[in-house]
DNA sequence: AAAAATACCCAAAACGTTTTACATGCCGGA
DNA sequence: TCCGGCATGTAAAACGTTTTGGGTATTTTT
């Protein structure tokens, strides 16, 4: 075989013998539990030490019904299907940040997958907690864990769920305000978008923002829709739609996913048109694909580590409690001070898509 | 509060209350284990249905010593200390895909930092296996982990560790000699190799390699080492040092990192020689610095997304057995089929920064 | 010197499963 | 009528912890 001998852990038992004290000390000893001699505590933790002994987070997780895992979700992976490294640049690096945000608070972060569909790993219910990112309409996985009592926060709300609060937002309406600002300044008077078909509120809430101010503004809202997963070709497909369509033409496009963007930006440079001189384009998030278009593409910094950090940060404080909270504040009285959500920072990046202000 | 209420999970003992039965027969009805009456049976699957029971993963775990998680280890993420996203594009997309591959095999993957260091967060000898990514010489984690008998598989070899052989390659050795190659049919004649410092067997066997090659030809070998983490500016700096050497320049440059491949040809590019034309540039791993620099950089496509998948198939395989084994062919009659690592095909992307063949 | 307090330690229960080994009732065969 | 076998079901142990509720010396108080 390949792998070592598989010696057997050492367990409290171990330990217990070895020191010649029952198993109850032992805990007590290494938990800094009970009231125990001076002398006996250090034979224990000694003995512990030699024998390698480290409490088994299983047996641990069973009595005290907390495992130190930290589940994460990404919902329109799940739709997507697919981890392709095109396009997921956000995720991946959400995913990473949370892990490590995670790690550095004593968890561990796991990944999974919509845990409602077929055979739920049943590790899924045995997560302390979980981060859902991107949930759609009412959600079924945050039914699912909510009913079986497991504490969940996610990224982006849930828009038919207004009790479901443990949310915190990706900034959307400010986002979209900004880029439609950004878009006046540089002197755009016909603002398109282009949103993603996941029913989630990051496509509802960019859309509503963007309606509301067409209405206030009283234009004729330009809005256009596209399979996320089509990605860029996707953005390219629109844009030969936009050109065949015989309307006048969009001056500014703000596209949500970055391939999108890029694809639609392809797709109008190919028919002859000057970005960002006869159409600016815009993008929701920032990706490889809006980094290095030529031009490269103005966008939103969804600051997927900021964001990752903060939900973790929320969630571990719906655990464990906030740590610092004042404890004479505690209206409902369940000795847990009620944690807020954080705020993160969301910039734009400005780009050679849409043009300088100079 | 934002959480609903959190009910009671359903218990194997509410079940068989409700059904009339011992909790044996509920655990054999669900499990498909005993001898039970058709009729009981499917009473009990009602009920459990009914009742919403799903079995407690950590209890069931106590039993079973298996909690149905792998654990992923990233050795460079743990010296490079972040997980900032420029340059580390290989290993979120390899946790990304080991991820899906481990769900697709109903394991949960958990993302953990070296659990040698600290308190380690007990869940991490929980894990029922590990996926450790390039290894230090001796790494006390594969150390630890087999110690405790827990599988582990390494992506990469522990150097000083021959007897450890549960590791899959990186193609370390054929990819340097096809670089070199791809540098020789493109007339080189000077070529120098830039490794990275982490004693891991990528720096370890690429230089290695080279080395041979070198000795073959005859040709004094050209080795440079650069710390990992200094990235673009690490690349630089080290074209600089080169400059300033006086002595004669390679025309072919081989570095492993794609963010020091980068900084390289940018440094260079900067003094005013031209790539690939007075010096030839590759990469040893694909990234967005190497796709988007100008001229783009050949490099090994490291298919991250293939590696994970086949080190979570290979773990699994360990853990679970070989499904398909020969029970004829098990000649250390341990009943489970040695598995034997997957082999992954490497390509090189062929770029601007080498010449064309024409 | 007896009672009360203190300091230290431990047995056993509990967490929710799976599994082992045995109990019960019924049938057919002798 | 008795017995072996079969079909069905169950009690109890075990997994490795933490925690509850004492228990036993030893010391202090009266």
């Amino acid at each position: 075989m390949t792998t070592n001998p598989p010696r057997r852990r050492a367990t409290i038992h171990d330990v217990a013998k070895r020191a010649g004290v029952s198993i109850t000390t032992v805990s007590h000893a290494l938990n800094g539990k009970g009231v125990i001699a001076d002398a006996t505590r250090k034979r224990v933790v000694e003995t512990a030490a030699d024998l390698g002994y480290s409490p088994d987070a299983i047996a641990r997780g069973l009595r005290s019904r907390r495992l130190g895992i930290l589940g994460l979700v990404i919902r329109p992976l799940d739709t997507l299907g697919s981890y392709q490294p095109e396009g997921v640049d956000y995720f991946l690096r959400f995913a990473g940040a949370a892990a490590v945000e995670a790690l550095d608070r004593g968890y561990g972060l796991a990944l999974m997958r919509d845990p409602t569909v077929g055979n739920a790993p049943g590790i899924a219910l045995a997560a302390d907690g979980f981060i859902i990112s991107d949930p759609v309409a009412s959600d079924p996985v945050i039914e699912l864990l909510t009913r079986n009592g497991i504490a969940v926060v996610a990224v982006g709300r849930d828009i038919e769920r207004p009790e479901f609060t443990a949310w915190l937002g990706a900034g959307t309406h400010t986002n979209t305000d900004a880029v439609i600002q950004h878009f006046l300044e540089r002197g755009a008077t016909r603002i398109a978008i282009v949103t993603g078909e996941d029913n989630n509120s990051w496509n509802a809430d960019s859309e509503l923002t963007y309606r509301a101010w067409a209405a206030e503004r009283g234009q004729t809202p330009l809005v256009y829709h596209q399979d996320e997963g089509l990605g860029e070709a996707g953005g390219r497909a629109l844009a030969e739609q936009l050109l065949a369509s015989g309307e006048p033409l969009p001056d500014a496009i703000y596209c949500l996913t970055g391939r999108h963007a890029a694809g639609m930006q392809a797709g109008l440079q190919a028919a002859g048109y000057l970005i960002p001189d006869d159409i600016m384009i815009a993008s929701g998030s920032d990706s490889e694909q809006t980094r290095n278009s030529a031009p490269p593409i103005t966008s939103i910094d969804l600051a997927p580590e900021a964001t990752a950090k903060a939900a973790v940060t929320f969630l571990v404080e719906l655990l464990d409690g906030v740590p610092d909270a004042d404890p004479d504040a505690d209206p409902d009285g369940d000795g847990a001070g009620d944690p807020v959500p954080p705020e993160v920072e969301y910039r734009i990046r400005d780009r050679a898509s849409t043009r300088s202000m100079r």
